[in-house]
RNA sequence: GCGGGCGUGGCGGAAUCGGUAGACGCAGCAGACUUAAAAUCUGUCGACCGCAAGGUCGUGCCGGUUCAAGUCCGGCCGCCCGCACCA
């Protein structure tokens, strides 16, 4: 018995795939009349070395390849390398070497890995973000938005990142902190560069609904995130002619529950509101609270745990619907500069916040929503604002409607009045792109003292940058490059600055699967013809970590581009399909010392774990996602050196659903072992005399027969699997099928020729989980050329249905016995094969048979009392 | 607080339409082969009662609908994820 040699096997295999080219994509040509089907993992950042990990997610983008390409699908599976970032600047500051040489060095030992993993990918195509081949794209792109009115430059309060020293979008801040350092994010006002995505919320929302092939909790997130919600903008006339003469005669305030207007005892501002800024000047209690306000932290905890607070500006607005009604003008820590128009009118029986605020200083509570079943005499607010439907009253012209009604008719009276309009208002924000970084994609505009920002000529891109350039200093080294940042200003000629901010590398993210259905485009970011040929991507695969922030900038993008003309997608949407993989998990390992030990460090077989090269105990900690820092990982090489990629491959597939996480055990990856080499004893099994795998034994009987039935009916059930990305279900089955496999020793020819034809299709349908195993196997069996050549199996429904039928028989609703029926056997003629039935008759002594339901092919109950 | 998801043997999980709960894998146990071990192979493996045949219980908890509930409905409990003073 000849063991499977992954070491042997698998390199040869990959050099046949190499040598035809096998996974190049063909796109659209007149004799190609293949469908196309563009499957896609997302693209990896250049870190360093792939793990075991990494590579469960483009292990299932690789199968659903593999299956497409079986199906007579021209696919596009591209692989490129996000290689902008932080980490190339850090080891640069580390190890003194440039980010450039540090990131393509990662790439060429992580494209050598992939390699080696066996994956169906067209190479051709490979693309690196920070190539200027391809950020100069980047740069035309950017150029082209400014000119479309998406991008504009303000000072703003930006998220400062005191560790990286640079700015992150609001999306990048997680509980206050920064999503890569972790250092505590601080406000600054700063001048930058930003996406006007916001006016895409309402596309972008509206679209989520016809991403049927995207996980629910993803729009979900989507959708709160962009955050719409609808109401009114309503205008407060200020009484005070001299602050109407600085401010504009109104305080507009955004609420979602204009039919709570009467109920109004406030307005409350934001303490940076403009208003509240000028009268600080003037008013040191009021100047105090602002800036109490301000070191305010924005943590979850701390914004959790402050009570209400606010204080009174003095001054008042009329109410718009009354003009003899004051109300007093507050400004409250509650009240977020940046949403709606910073500013809220308090109607606290409608809402908690403002209920708390009131009761603390001691403002009116008028209750205006009568709800369903109270009675006006007894209804009263105490601690708890109501804030659901119901009738409207205490609220004159508004009285007696519902508080959907009032809401719309509220509305028409603050229109006809001049002081209000419906109005929708958003959470979601401009993103913010300026980076102060080196290794990112330069901004190609220039600032010039008279003309102001000037975009770089076309015919001047790429704005490349420079090589010469130093780490010993936080800050960005553009800002402190001698020459870089002087040019010529393309507009009047004169010397100006150089833009020295680059881009987030969120946005090289955010286009290069357009980039990849024609890199060889020189002129365009992309070919039109081919955009519109292969996009959108069917398949697309990757960590949930990305719901918000890559795969919104995505579709922002996607449809800015489309719209500025530079292809015509139907529907702007860049990801028909989406599938969220779960992470592959380790133990962690911690020394006496304290410090994490990676798995290879520590042995495991004595009683208690203890650190290799010391002796010393280790403590086994949470089982985590591999990450790098943590050290729980398994390195791919090594595995691959000891088991092969497709004992990998199977390894991250096998037993745990693709989009939960997947625990690494030793013991798992034995298992898998022992299932490659007993596949492949069962291949070596057959004689040599027997037909090749595409052998159809139609005249088997008897165990041959049942191996037929067997064979197709996994191959029903992976084919059902793979399409529904249950691959654990398509895994359980293939071991199914191999243990009755094993087992079956034909007795005859016919016996062979089943048994050939049953390894033919077994051979067939894990091909894209254990390619090289495959081809070894269909080589081995005599299979003509390749098996990735080989069609999909079709399956023999005939050999899915039965003649006979096992039916469980119930008696009340507990199983008693269980009788073989012929299939499609009717009712009565079942009826009586259980009546017949002793163990049935012995269930039903002393009872009265009431009725007997007889659900065909299925199950039979005996109702009886 | 709001939104979403999950809860099944010792473990990962299966049961896709309301129809035999526990497929498949891991671990365990017993046996075969072996001087021995590893590897491999065979059997067994939810709990309880029973020599057995068989029976009772069993999918987080309580209740409901149904001939029939892991699956549907109502109410709890626990865990996970996202958002969070969003007017």
């Amino acid at each position: 018995m000849t063991r499977y040699n992954p070491r042997e096997a698998e390199p040869k295999w990959q050099s046949a795939w190499d040598a035809c080219d096998a996974f190049k994509a063909i796109g659209p040509s007149a004799s190609n009349d293949k469908p196309k089907y563009y499957v896609l993992e997302m693209f990896p950042y250049p870190s360093g070395r792939i793990h075991v990990g990494h590579s469960r997610n483009y292990t299932m983008g690789d199968v659903v390849a593999r299956y497409k390409r079986a199906r007579g699908f021209d696919v596009l599976h591209p692989m490129g390398w996000d290689a902008f970032g932080l980490p190339a600047e850090n080891a640069a500051r580390d190890r003194g070497v440039h980010p450039g040489a540090w990131t393509h060095d990662n790439i060429d030992a992580m494209r050598g890995q992939l390699q080696r993993l066996g994956l169906a990918l067209d190479w051709s195509r490979e693309i690196a973000t920070c190539d200027p081949s391809y950020y100069r794209h980047q740069q035309a792109i950017f150029l082209k938005l400014m000119e479309r009115g998406l991008l504009h430059r303000k000072t703003a309060k930006v998220n400062w990142d005191p560790v990286d020293q640079t700015v992150l979008a609001n999306e990048q801040v997680i509980d206050g902190r920064g999503w890569r350092s972790g250092a505590l994010v601080v406000q600054r006002e700063l001048d930058q560069w930003f996406f006007k995505i916001t006016e895409y919320a309402d596309e972008l929302t509206d679209a989520l609904d016809e991403l049927d092939r995207w996980p629910d909790k993803v729009r979900t997130m989507q959708s709160n995130w962009i955050g719409r919600s609808r109401g009114a903008e309503v205008s407060f006339p200020l009484t005070d002619t001299g602050l109407a003469d600085q401010f504009g005669a109104t305080i507009d305030v955004f609420t979602t529950r204009p039919d709570t207007l009467f109920g109004a005892s406030f307005l409350a501002l934001a303490p940076d509101h403009p208003i509240v800024k000028a009268l600080a000047a003037d008013d040191p209690e009021i100047d105090r609270f602002m800036r109490e306000c301000a070191r305010m932290g924005t943590t979850a905890e701390e914004i959790e745990k402050a009570p209400k607070r606010g204080v009174d500006l003095g001054i008042t607005v009329r109410h718009p619907f009354d003009k003899n009604w004051e109300l007093p003008v507050w400004s409250a820590n509650f009240v977020l500069s940046g949403y709606g128009t910073g500013a809220i009118f308090g109607s606290p029986a409608g809402d908690q916040r403002d209920l708390d605020f009131a009761r603390k200083y001691d403002l009116a509570v008028q209750p205006v929503v009568l709800p369903p079943e109270a009675s006006a005499d007894t209804h009263v607010i105490e601690d708890e604002a109501y804030t659901g439907p119901g009738t409207i009253y205490n609220s004159r012209f508004l009285d007696g409607l519902s508080t959907v009604d009032a809401l719309e008719r509220a509305i028409t009276e603050l229109e006809s009045l001049g002081l209000g309009k419906g109005a929708t208002s958003y959470r979601l924000r401009d993103w913010l792109v300026s980076r102060q970084r080196y290794w990112g994609c330069p901004i190609p505009v220039i600032h010039c003292a008279d003309c102001g920002v000037v975009p770089v000529p076309e015919d001047q891109l790429p704005v490349v940058l420079p090589e010469d350039v130093t780490f010993d200093h936080p800050s960005n080294p553009l800002e402190r490059h001698p020459t870089w940042k002087n040019a010529d200003c393309p507009s009047c000629g004169k010397a100006a600055r150089r833009e020295t901010d680059t881009l987030d590398t969120f946005v090289c993210s955010s286009w290069y699967f357009l980039r990849f259905t024609s890199p060889w485009a020189e002129d365009t970011p992309f070919l039109a013809s081919d955009a519109e040929h292969w996009m959108p991507v069917d398949q697309y695969v990757g960590g949930i970590e990305h719901a918000i922030l890559h795969l919104l900038y995505a579709r922002f993008f996607t449809r800015a581009l489309n719209d500025a003309g530079l292809m015509n997608m139907k529907s702007g949407e860049p990801f028909a399909g989406l599938f969220t993989q779960g992470m592959v998990t380790h133990e962690t390992y911690k020394s006496a010392e304290g410090k994490w030990l990676s798995p290879e460090e520590v042995d495991l077989r004595k009683e208690r774990a203890v650190e290799l090269a010391t002796g010393k105990p280790v403590s086994v900690g949470a089982i985590e996602k591999m990450s790098k820092s943590k050290k729980n990982v398994v390195d791919l090489d090594a595995f691959i050196e000891s088991y092969g990629a497709d004992a990998v491959r199977w390894f991250v597939l096998s037993d745990s659903p693709p989009e939960r996480d997947v625990e690494y055990t030793d013991s798992g990856v034995e298992g898998v072992w022992r299932f490659v080499q007993r596949l492949w004893t069962t291949v070596t099994s057959l004689p040599d005399t027997a037909p090749g795998p595409l052998t159809v034994a139609s005249d088997a009987t008897g165990p041959a027969l049942d191996i037929r039935r067997a064979a197709h009916k996994t191959l029903h059930a992976v084919t059902d699997a793979i399409e529904g990305f249950r691959f654990n279900s398509a895994v359980a089955q293939v071991h199914d099928l191999v243990n009755v496999l094993r087992k079956f020793e034909p007795a005859d020819q016919t016996g062979i020729a089943a048994k050939a034809e049953a390894l033919g299709i077994l051979v067939r349908i894990i091909a894209p989980f254990v390619p090289h195993l495959a081809e070894e196997s269909w080589e081995r069996l005599g299979g003509e050329g390749l098996v990735i050549d080989a069609a999909w199996p079709e399956v023999d429904t005939g050999l899915l249905v039965e003649d006979s039928v096992t039916l469980p028989v119930q008696v009340n609703g507990k199983r008693r016995t269980e009788i073989t029926a012929p299939k499609g056997a009717a009712q009565d003629v079942v009826q009586d094969m259980v009546m017949a039935d002793q163990t049935v008759q012995r269930a039903l002594e002393g009872l009265t048979v009431r009725k007997v339901i007889v659900v065909p092919d299925r199950i039979v109950n005996i109702v009886a009392g």
